[in-house]
DNA sequence: TTAAACTTTCAATAACTATTGAAAGTTAGA
DNA sequence: TCTAACTTTCAATAGTTATTGAAAGTTTAA
C-alpha cells in the first residue's frame, strides 16, 4: 500500500472512532495527523491536508490543546504557530481518560450523591436506592481504576494488569 | 428529596452520560427507567413516562434489547409486549463493553492491519509504522481487558483488579 | 375469516452539531 | 506609532442525527 493511501485510511479511521466516542471527528483527524508527522504543522498545513476553514481548524487545535495531547511550538524568526502531538500512545490513553473522567464521570457521581436522599420507603423507592446505590459502585470502580491508569506512567499499568 | 424528582434526575443524568458516550440519548432513558422500575414496562408506558413517540420508544426498545440489556417479558391474558433491564450493573457494563469492542475496536484493528505493509523506508513512513504499530499495541491491551471484564463475572474483575 | 390490538417501518421534519469564512482582535517588529 | 502577519471569534449555514406519526404489517382470538 502506498504511503499516502495509509495516511488517509489511518486519519479517517481515527476520526471515525473518535466519532463514535462522542468526539468531534476533525479534532480526532487532527490529532492523527500530527500524530503520524515527523514535524509540528502551522494552522496552514493542517487546513490544506484535511480540507477544512481556518476557523475549524483553529478551534479543533485548541481543543486538542485543553485536552494536552498537543502543544505549541515556534520557529526562529516565524511568527506563525506550529503543533505537534504528544506521541506516546500510553501518555495520549492517559490524558484522555483523565479529561473524560472530569467531564463525565464526576458529574455522573455528583448526581449520584443528590439522588441518595430520596424520601420513602416503597417498593419502589428500595428499588431506586438499590439501582443507585450499584451504579455508584461500578463508576466509583472506573474512577479508581481511572486514577491507576493516571498514576501509573507509561505501559506500567497493563504490564500489571496482564502479569496474572 | 421527592421520588419523582430523582427519578428524573437519574433519568436525565443517565441520558446524558449516554449521549457523551455516542448513545442515542432516549435509549439511554429509556434503559434508565428500566433499570429502575420494579415491574415490566409497555411501550406505552414508556411513551407517557419519556414523553416521546411510538416510533422513538420501539426503535430505542429493540436497540437496547440487541445490546442484551433489556429483555421482553408476557403477562398471561393481555397482547402487549413488556419490557424490563437486566438490573445487575456489572452484567450491564459486561454487555455494552462487549457491543462497544464489537462495534469500534474490531473495525480498528483490521484498519491497522490494513496499514501495516505501508511501502517505503524514508522518516515519515518509519514514524507512521511506529505510531501505527504503537495504537496497536495500546488497542490490543484494551480488547484483553475487555476480554477479561467479560469472562469474569459479576464484580470478580475489579475485586482481583483493586486486590494489590 | 375478520377485526381489533398491537408492533414495525419509514418518509418527512425537527433538533442538534459542525463548519465556514469574513470580520474583529492581537502581536511583533520597523 | 503603524501595519502586516497572524490568531480568534461568531453569526450564518451546512450537514448529521433523532424523532414523529401515520400507514403498513402482524398476530390473536372469536
Amino acid at each position: 500500500m502506498k504511503f499516502e493511501e495509509a495516511e488517509e485510511k489511518f486519519i479517517q479511521g481515527w476520526g471515525q472512532l473518535g466519532a463514535s466516542w462522542g468526539i468531534n471527528r476533525t479534532m480526532s483527524q487532527i490529532n492523527a495527523l500530527l500524530l503520524i508527522s515527523t514535524e509540528p504543522l502551522s494552522t496552514d498545513d493542517i487546513m490544506a491536508k484535511l480540507n477544512i476553514s481556518r476557523g475549524n481548524a483553529n478551534m479543533n487545535v485548541r481543543e486538542l490543546i485543553s485536552w494536552g495531547v498537543v502543544r505549541k511550538s515556534f520557529k526562529p524568526g516565524d511568527r506563525k504557530e506550529y503543533f505537534y502531538s504528544v506521541k506516546d500512545m500510553w501518555e495520549v490513553a492517559r490524558l484522555v481518560s483523565k479529561e473524560r473522567k472530569r467531564r463525565e464521570l464526576e458529574p455522573l457521581l455528583t448526581m449520584l450523591q443528590e439522588v441518595r436522599d430520596v424520601e420513602g420507603s416503597g417498593e419502589r423507592v428500595k428499588e431506586f436506592k438499590r439501582i443507585t446505590r450499584d451504579v455508584e459502585k461500578v463508576a466509583k470502580k472506573a474512577d479508581s481504576m481511572l486514577d491507576l491508569i493516571g498514576k501509573l506512567d507509561g505501559n506500567r499499568f497493563f504490564k500489571w494488569l496482564m502479569k496474572k
